[in-house]
DNA sequence: TCAGTTTCTGACCTTTCGGTCAAAATAAAA
DNA sequence: TTTTATTTTGACCGAAAGGTCAGAAACTGA
């Protein structure tokens, strides 16, 4: 599952998860063989990867890699520091999975121009996906920001091949709807900065959002109704005409599967 | 100048600027004492001051708050490590004094709003206005990013007071125009935050945007025609006629002032 | 049961960083 | 010139952080 595009380094570990919920140091129940992933050292070390990248993923948000301590990611994890150190050597080492997972969540959002025709459904498809990352994601959109923000230090080298060649196939395709007439004239570059900004600001910058909320986060409801303002304001504006009765979160692209 | 709402420490200083080449420790010539702002002491005070922010602007943009260190500061304005505590008396101080002067940036294009009477106008020079922060701000545009990121510790009791009473204002006004039919019917606030991620997405991501520019930053040439496109693309979205003979860069509000 | 392997963890080391200090240097005042 | 106030600076300190290590604990297979 896991690409390792930007990560060099040990331990692959591909996620299943059917984390049960006490995960440390159970005695072990009928060690089966034959399932050797469900039971035994090699399920307890996915076990406890699994708690340090998530643990790892918030804090690395919350305070950017400089300002992110082992013993904070440790202590976030139940585990002892030196503990931490055993699975994953380096705090790079760590830093590097944790972008690696950011990575191929936004990859996945990313085919939503390969499975739709027309831009009406391939913007609406996408904004949405987006959109929904940045709600169920907000850390990992967080530590993709941080990086971006200072710089890329460690995924400068994939954003000159992947992010480059995407983002030129993804133009290609735009200026194919604007020839054929299908869309307004606009650059197709400006128009995917402008999608990523707006989506990935209501992950960057929920904190800022909550507290114009009251405090309190949107509600489903609210959300919702900001991820359809959205759509509805960058379609109308490229001049692709809204229907008032589509429905906003259904994924009117072909692949139905559920935005993760 | 400087409105100190976020400092509440030590040395005010407003800035005037007629900053000479050299800088450092010049053998007084003819020290005339009716102007005590222009030589002697006042003048290197305000001087090195002035030095440390702009270095210190640049480390955190790039480093975070965490990330930089005194001594990066300090070696970027050109001046011991110890001095610069004898200026700024700790690395907080010194930050909070940074977010000031950006806070005071922000509050000069949130201005544009005063001065229109027709949403037209009032998007095309706020949009504008924002757009050119990012462009002649990006470091400081990059510390406020990285402080909301990161939960805002320092600018979170600003906040909830003059954001949320700027923002609530601005909606009133908004929804007003929506009564009175001259726009489409949106939520405000919706509205406004993709505005805000629209226009700082170039400072903030800037780095991101020059790599899929080949590595290059924008041209001025390219720059205009982003903002013009995101001024287009929003206020068609929003269902205010654009039209395309309009020059993109005029500040069609009353206010003639440059956006800094 | 027992040897071999893997995992766990407290204690420790080294480096870095924010901040201090006292003395030297310079400017202003008397 | 002498005195006083301000500025500059190298050297230093304590705290915190990343990472190591050796021995203890636990698991595995025979």
């Amino acid at each position: 599952m896991s690409t390792n595009i930007i990560c060099h380094s040990s331990s692959a570990g591909s996620s299943d998860g059917g984390s049960s919920g006490n995960s440390a140091r159970t005695p072990n129940q009928a060690p089966k063989p034959n399932e050797p992933s469900k039971r035994g050292r090699a399920k307890t070390r996915r076990d406890n990867e699994q708690l340090i990248l998530q643990a790892a993923e918030c804090i690395f948000a919350e305070h950017g890699f400089k300002g992110a301590t082992t013993s904070q990611i440790a202590k976030k994890a139940k585990l002892p520091k030196a503990n931490l150190h055993y699975y994953f050597p380096t705090k790079e080492a760590l830093y590097r999975k944790v972008i690696d997972r950011i990575f191929n969540i936004w990859l996945e959002a990313a085919s939503a121009f390969d499975d739709c025709e027309e831009p009406a459904d391939a913007f609406t498809c996408y904004i949405s996906k987006k959109m929904d990352i940045s709600r169920n994601h907000p850390m990992g959109s967080k530590v993709w920001a941080n990086e971006i923000l200072h710089k890329a230090p460690v995924i400068h080298d994939y954003m000159q091949t992947t992010l480059r060649d995407w983002t030129d196939n993804r133009v290609k395709i735009i200026q194919g709807w604007i020839d054929d007439g299908k869309m307004a004239p606009v650059n197709p570059k400006f128009l995917l900065y402008m999608i990523w900004a707006t989506t990935q600001h209501y992950a960057d910058f929920n904190y800022q959002i909550n507290t114009l909320n009251n405090g309190a986060p949107l509600t489903d409801e609210q959300f919702e109704e900001a991820k359809a303002q959205a759509i509805k304001i960058i379609l109308t504006g490229i001049g692709i005409p809204v229907g008032t009765d589509r429905s906003t979160d259904a994924t009117p692209c072909k692949s139905g599967e559920v935005p993760l």
